[in-house]
DNA sequence: CTGAAAGCGCTTACAG
DNA sequence: CTGAAAGCGCTTACAG
């Protein structure tokens, strides 16, 4: 029931150094204003004794308190995709908070680029050790990264990647691999004149979305599976113009079996396809919004592809936990599990 | 950079409650010796504050260490099953074993009732304060559950539950789901004439298997789909007997189109379908087992049912230490998710 | 360059 | 039934 004695602490390492456990410390967190030799002969019984410092006394000790920011987009009426990672986030926040981190929150409009650099500004005048972002617009988190860099700030980032920058992690999809799981899964639908649609709801389409797309064709010329791929990019994101961008293709490819929507707009078109009674078009997107989960349920929705948004706000946070408090290395890309989600086991996802 | 000083402690509600701090600590941890009054006072204070215990000082001043035993199945040559609960299990122990906690492992094997007997009776002279449970067999577990009870030691079960124990958690799958849901996704797989065998290999066809069945039946039901059902035990689980019953029922059902496993072992089918050329025939099962992925891989096993075994390792051992050490309440059953793995997204599971 | 002392927020005997 | 004091293994000013 005793915790055993054969623990060695600072007070030990004194002991044998003949000197204080301030020096000690000093020695231990690599600080100034100790002379060459008592620093040697600590390190030696550093490394004699393998001495394994206890955090918990180190962080209830110490009154620092590490300062972590969070920059992603605000949860819009539009989606409620952003609810899941800061669901994550927080709880991330609970668990680590009476370690004495603190977590500050900037959100910006996913509709609007200059939201984005204002709230960059804002966190960048902030004292903070660590940021989790989500890099939705490339040019201008490009530029915050390079910020970062230089206040020598580490970052995560969340949900999409940025290649080429020198961050401390990334974790999220791997994009073409979930282009390529749905293409597998819409074959199941198939028929047979294998024709397909691509739908691309986006204001902009950068490289993410390529990426996807990529995958989703490679899965047919992998299998040598013949399939004719039309695809549309709707720029607009309101009702009437996905509207009339499908009641477009759909009167020009009559003979279409199936539809995947790059992203996790697929709700706009499962409504079009309800209203035009459609319902003999297979349906696949992504994410685990409640529009999408309720098409779902109706049958308008056959497949969901998700990658479990609310690890990935929590994972992320922990991550530049793990490496400012704990000092722990890091898993530089964490991709996601490419997550199935059918009417039957949606009831049992964790996001 | 400094901690914010709006933290109340023991030291706070001790000066509210003209106590020493000594009292609150008897309060917090419900010990005895305290007048009602006084009890009452703190208790308001404690509630008024919404104070939180710093369990870094806690765990830190207290000398106690506390053990946890864990009796599960020992990986075996026929499954590497228990190789992800146990990686979950030891991914637990390092996070909390800082806090002063130990934990004990005990093996049985899943072919002789009497190792588990033997087992438990070893756990049971050791002076444990919880245990994660994998109650495989039922018989014998009851009776170990119930010694357990007579200790007042709490139970975490993993993976498969006793109905009517007097358990702190189940954490593990929602059986009659799984069945439904691999329901479902052999429907894509049939054609014309809608016959399917269900294959049980197993010693014991008991609860667990049953449920499955269900929800595999109820699917069909559900949704007017006629379809051919086809059941088979298989008690010996070994090759020869697995091939043998095989054999027999694909001369009797030339037109089967798909088969369904109700366990992990739907290895030794796709094994048997490879050697008789009957690829034709779709193949669905449990579990993420090394032979499993292979056959899945090789495109024998269409789809491949899992319930993050690693995590229900990692949570029921979790569950124990939020009891024991934080305190904290339980879910009573934690169903985990009903994961639908291929061939294209086996590779980013994360068991 | 080094050390003595106070303190982080708790728990644990011990004394009354 | 209650409190004073020591201590867990560290860190942090402060003094020299």
């Amino acid at each position: 029931m005793k915790k055993d004695t054969t623990y060695y602490g600072v007070k030990e390492i004194a002991r044998r150094a003949n000197v204080s456990i301030a020096t000690v410390d000093r020695v231990i967190h690599n600080r100034t204003g100790v002379s060459e030799k008592t620093k040697r002969k600590i390190n030696d019984i550093i490394k004699e004794l393998d001495y394994q410092p206890n955090i918990l006394a180190s962080r209830l000790a110490s009154r620092k308190i590490i300062t972590l920011a969070v920059l992603i987009p605000r949860v819009s009426e539009e989606t409620d995709f952003w609810e899941a990672p800061l669901r994550g986030i927080k709880r991330a926040e609970s668990e680590i908070k009476k370690y004495g981190i603190e977590i500050l929150h900037f959100f910006f409009d996913l509709n609007d680029k200059n939201s984005f650099e204002e709230q960059a500004r804002k966190l960048l005048k902030e004292d903070v050790q660590g940021v989790l972002l989500s890099p939705s617009f490339i040019e201008e988190s490009k530029e915050f990264v390079q910020a970062c860099h230089t206040k020598k700030i580490p970052l995560a980032f969340i949900d999409s990647d940025l290649p080429g920058q020198d961050n401390l992690c990334y974790i999220g999809p791997h994009l073409f691999h979930s282009g390529y799981v749905s293409a597998k899964l819409l074959t199941y639908r198939l028929k047979e004149n294998h024709k397909v649609l691509v739908v691309n709801i986006s204001k902009e389409i950068d490289y993410n979305y390529q990426q996807i797309e990529k995958g989703f064709r490679s899965y047919f010329t992998d299998h040598n599976q013949p399939c004719e791929i039309v695809r549309i990019d709707i720029a607009d994101t309101d009702n009437l113009s996905v509207t009339n961008a499908l009641t477009r293709v759909l009167h020009e490819h009559e003979d279409l079996e199936a539809i995947f929507v790059t992203n996790s707009r697929v709700f706009a078109v499962a409504s079009f396809l309800k209203k035009s009674k459609r319902t003999d078009i297979s349906l696949i997107g992504f994410d685990f919004l409640k529009e999408n989960i309720n098409y779902l349920n109706e049958g308008l929705i056959d497949f969901l592809i998700c990658h479990k948004p609310e690890e990935q706000g929590y994972r992320g946070l922990m991550a530049l936990y793990q490496k400012l408090v704990l000092g722990a290395p890091v898993e530089k890309v964490h991709f996601m599990p490419i997550d199935i989600i059918t009417r039957e086991n949606q009831a049992f996802y964790q996001n």
